[in-house]
DNA sequence: AATTCTTCCAACCGCCAAGTT
DNA sequence: AAACTTGGCGGTTGGAAGAAT
């Protein structure tokens, strides 16, 4: 089937954009809000496709990007996800906070590839390019020391990205996890009931019959961890879809919202979050374990 | 100082799947 | 069910900037 291109490309900005489109499409998202791309640059005034307008506004504009400086924390939490999820960039920006797939996924090919290869040099590893918001260099210079890594055999989970529309999920346990969903250990709710989730695309063997409860992940990370799609048929658990589904857009628990945007965000202090990344390595300790065990 | 080489990353592209008509 | 739209993803690339010569 046909396909037709997303905007007219006669007349159309390409390339960088200026500070006054900056200006002008984040004004327009502050007022309107996210969505319709397609229509937003019309709307808005703006001689851009409207893909392109949200690649800029999701990779760069948005107010809670951050920008540079990568920490140990995060570098760590990045090779390790690579480790389990390969190349899924979303879900391994999904689980840092701020962070962008783009910026995860030019980190990697920029920088840790090289290292994970042992070929970076050490002026690489030295580089200076870390920027500001307006992408001038920064005077700070955070790249991490290069480090002996153990190992890169991998235990990709390869499962292809879908848009999970529907999220089997108990109302009661939504709501014990609205209220507790802090990764602090003792603070978690009482063990969920297994939710055995199949991945109709049945790219990954290790989906079927995969139980979350076994990786505690429902505690730790959101459903969409390993992209489950549960629409109402493929599903074995005790919850039936239906009137007591959950829609995706009122699951409270990715990572990122758990770290930046939860409800109990004002228990975090500001460096908790590098605390938090910490907790999830150690998450990812027991997962590779885990992994290696069956 | 001028030129060439290297690196980085913002932006683009094509494709896919879900949603809508 | 088919046709189409929309949003999202991962791979790739072009240009800017810094490093090397």
């Amino acid at each position: 089937m046909g396909r037709s291109p997303c905007c007219a490309k006669e007349g159309l900005n390409r390339g960088a954009w200026s500070a006054r489109e900056d200006r002008t499409l984040t004004s327009y998202i502050n007022t309107h809000g996210e969505g319709k791309w397609r229509d937003l640059p019309q709307k808005a005034g703006l001689k851009r496709c409207g893909k392109s307008c949200r690649l800029r506004w999701l990779n760069y504009l948005r107010p809670d990007i951050k920008r540079g400086n990568i920490s140990k924390e995060e570098e760590e939490l990045i090779i390790r996800l690579h480790k389990l999820l390969g190349n899924r960039w979303s879900l391994i920006a999904g689980r840092l906070p701020g962070r962008t797939d783009n910026e995860v996924k030019n980190y990697w090919n920029t920088y840790l590839s090289k290292k994970l290869q042992g070929k970076t040099s050490q002026n690489q590893l030295n580089r200076t390019k870390d920027k500001n918001p307006e992408g001038h260099p920064s005077s700070v210079e955070q790249v991490p020391q290069a480090k002996a890594l153990k190992s890169t055999t991998s235990h990709v989970i390869r499962t292809r990205a879908v848009r999970c529309t529907k999220v089997i999920l108990p109302q009661q346990q939504g709501n014990q996890m609205m209220n507790t969903h802090n990764l602090d250990g003792k603070s978690l709710p009482p063990p969920l009931a297994p939710i055995r989730v199949m991945d109709d695309t049945s790219t990954s063997n290790f989906m079927m019959d995969f139980d979350i409860d076994d990786l505690f992940i429902s505690d730790v990370l959101n459903s969409d961890f390993l992209e489950v799609r549960c629409d109402g048929v493929h599903h074995a658990t005790d919850h039936e879809c239906g009137n007591n589904s959950n829609s995706c857009s009122d699951y409270p628990f990715s990572a990122h919202e758990m770290l930046e945007d939860s409800p109990n965000e004002a228990m975090f202090e500001p460096n908790e979050e590098a605390l938090e990344l910490k907790k999830l390595c150690s998450f990812l300790d027991s997962e590779e374990e885990w992994m290696e065990s069956q």
